[in-house]
RNA sequence: GCCCGCGUAGCUCAACCUGGCAGAGCAGGGGACUCUUAAUCCCAAGGUUCAGGGUUCGAAUCCCUGCGCGGGCACCA
């Protein structure tokens, strides 16, 4: 949108509001005003109206974005939504004049614009902000969505989310709820003692999970960087320098393909606690749902896609083994045991279950079994037939922790490109010493859809990735 | 990466199967209307039918290629 942009070569719609904010200037009509102060919010304003005892509150000035209008001759009705709902303006002809009351005629949905005046209800109920002036505030230079049916066309829904956002008021509130959820893991975590660090997105080594990494280069170091799939290693790293407990709550990045489910960079809470286990890990996974759930205003007791479910703690436990031998009757052991398991338990795994006692082939940052060295000291948390959350009591061993990056190495040059990275620096920290600690991974997106019954994660992404590469 | 589906006015959708002047509602323009709330009524306007190529007297429609989006598969411990 530029002045040398020929308005001419306009669709309608939109020529028609270009002329309009030209004959505005025109008419010494500053369209894209530098400030102004409202009294009250939509909301605000109503909540006076309630409290008021004679039916008439105010005068309030309020601002917001024009929704429709209603021109009835000498009076005009117009809904007014700002950042916390809506509220009808009446606007006479008797009380604004002649010109003011055209001017308003002429505004267009979508125009920014502040109001002052009472509120009151009309006579069918409807509590109002009865206009005595009113100011444009940003002249809106393209037809809004339509006010009926919304916006639908998925890909303008998550290309342009700020249409989606001002036409289908349930997407806000997703993400009212995402941000609330995230509030209430830091308040949760905070009030335990645990400090929020941040960690470098940019790797050398993208270690700490199991995926492709996206590649980087830094041109002053001509050096290859990764972005980070996970955060456990650094923040490990920061228990062994006595941060005993410590948590992340940041973008990682997976060169995955995309679908409903999966997004390449999604926001991950990592936290680690030192003189803990995966016990304490899962009684903290049972206290971050229930905050989730509470941040979200559900019940605990409640459905998910139309089907009910039950995040009440304590939540089931089970073996890995045991699941996948009541699915298939074979008892599996090793890589052949976890992708049974993922194939055949974990889509089917509806209320929230920990899964325990994963293969060490699998589970390279994890502590074995004291009494079975073939499994490792992890639980994921499963729900609605996906992964939320992966915790293990980790691995202070540096020996041991060595012989599996040895062992991830070597799937690396048979050609498993996921395979976890070799991390000498990790290991040199590991050999000064980590205490018996426990760490907890918790994916804040898919718990994010948990909460909010949302069935795709570029649902709870407000930007979501639409195409790969 | 593979398979299937979709792409028409600013928005929501018809017309496509079975080729024959591209239509409606909302939004926008003009008019009427002082309690509407999907306001209503009258008038006029609005299109590179995703792009390119092909078949045909004639393509939104049939065919091919590309692009975009969705769904599924693969991948994702």
């Amino acid at each position: 949108m530029t002045d040398s942009e020929p308005i001419d070569d306009l669709p309608a719609a939109l020529r028609d509001r270009r002329q309009k904010l030209e004959r505005l200037i025109a008419e010494g009509v500053e369209p894209y005003v530098g400030r102004f102060r409202r009294t009250h919010t939509t909301a605000g304003a109503l909540a006076l109206l309630e409290a008021s005892p004679d039916g008439v509150a105010g005068p309030v000035t309020v601002a917001g974005r024009l929704m429709t209008r209603r021109g009835q001759g000498g009076m005009a009705f117009a809904d007014l939504q700002d950042g916390e709902g809506r509220i009808q303006l009446v606007a006479r002809r008797d009380v604004l004049g002649e010109g003011a009351h055209r001017r308003f005629l002429q505004l267009d949905p979508g125009d920014l614009i502040g109001a002052s005046g009472p509120v009151r209800r009309t006579r069918r109920g409807e509590p109002s902000v009865w206009v005595e002036c009113f100011t444009l505030l940003s002249k809106s230079l393209r037809p809004l969505p339509e006010k009926w049916h919304g916006l639908r066309d998925v890909e303008t829904r998550y290309r342009q989310r700020y249409l989606d956002l001002i036409a289908n008021p349930d997407v806000r509130s997703v993400f009212v709820v995402r941000s609330r959820v995230i509030s209430a893991i830091r308040a949760l975590l905070d009030g335990k003692g645990f400090l929020e660090v941040e960690t470098p997105v940019l790797q050398e080594v993208p270690g700490g999970g199991h995926a492709r990494p996206f590649r980087t280069y830094h041109q002053a170091l001509h050096r290859e960087l990764f972005l980070r799939i996970a955060l456990e290693l650094y923040l490990k790293r920061l228990v062994v320098g006595g941060m005993e407990r410590v948590y992340e709550i940041g973008r990682v990045f997976r060169n995955e393909g995309l679908s409903p489910k999966y997004n390449p960079e999604f926001t991950m809470l990592e936290c680690y606690q030192a003189y803990a286990d995966y016990e304490d890990m899962m009684r903290l996974t049972e206290e971050i749902v229930v905050a989730a759930a509470g941040a979200a205003g559900r019940p605990l007791v409640t459905s998910y896609q139309g089907r009910s479910i039950d995040l009440r703690p304590p939540f089931r436990r089970a073996r890995m083994v045991d699941l996948v031998r009541e699915a298939t009757g074979r008892e599996l052991a090793g890589v052949e045991l976890a992708e049974a398991y993922e194939e055949l338990v974990e889509p089917n795994l509806w209320d929230p279950t920990f899964v325990v006692d994963y293969p060490v082939e699998i589970s390279p940052l994890a502590r074995r079994r004291d009494d079975d060295p073939r499994f490792v000291e992890r639980f994921e948390l499963v729900a609605v037939g996906r992964e939320h959350a992966n915790a293990f009591t980790e691995l202070t061993d540096p020996i041991d922790q060595r012989r599996r990056f040895e062992a991830q190495a070597a799937e690396r040059a048979a050609g498993d490109e996921e395979a976890h990275p070799f991390d000498e620096d990790f290991l040199r920290a590991l050999e000064y010493g980590l205490p018996p600690t426990g760490g907890l991974g918790v994916g804040i997106d898919r718990l994010v859809m948990l909460v909010t019954d949302q069935a795709a994660i570029r649902d709870v992404i407000l930007f979501p990735q639409l195409k790969e590469e």
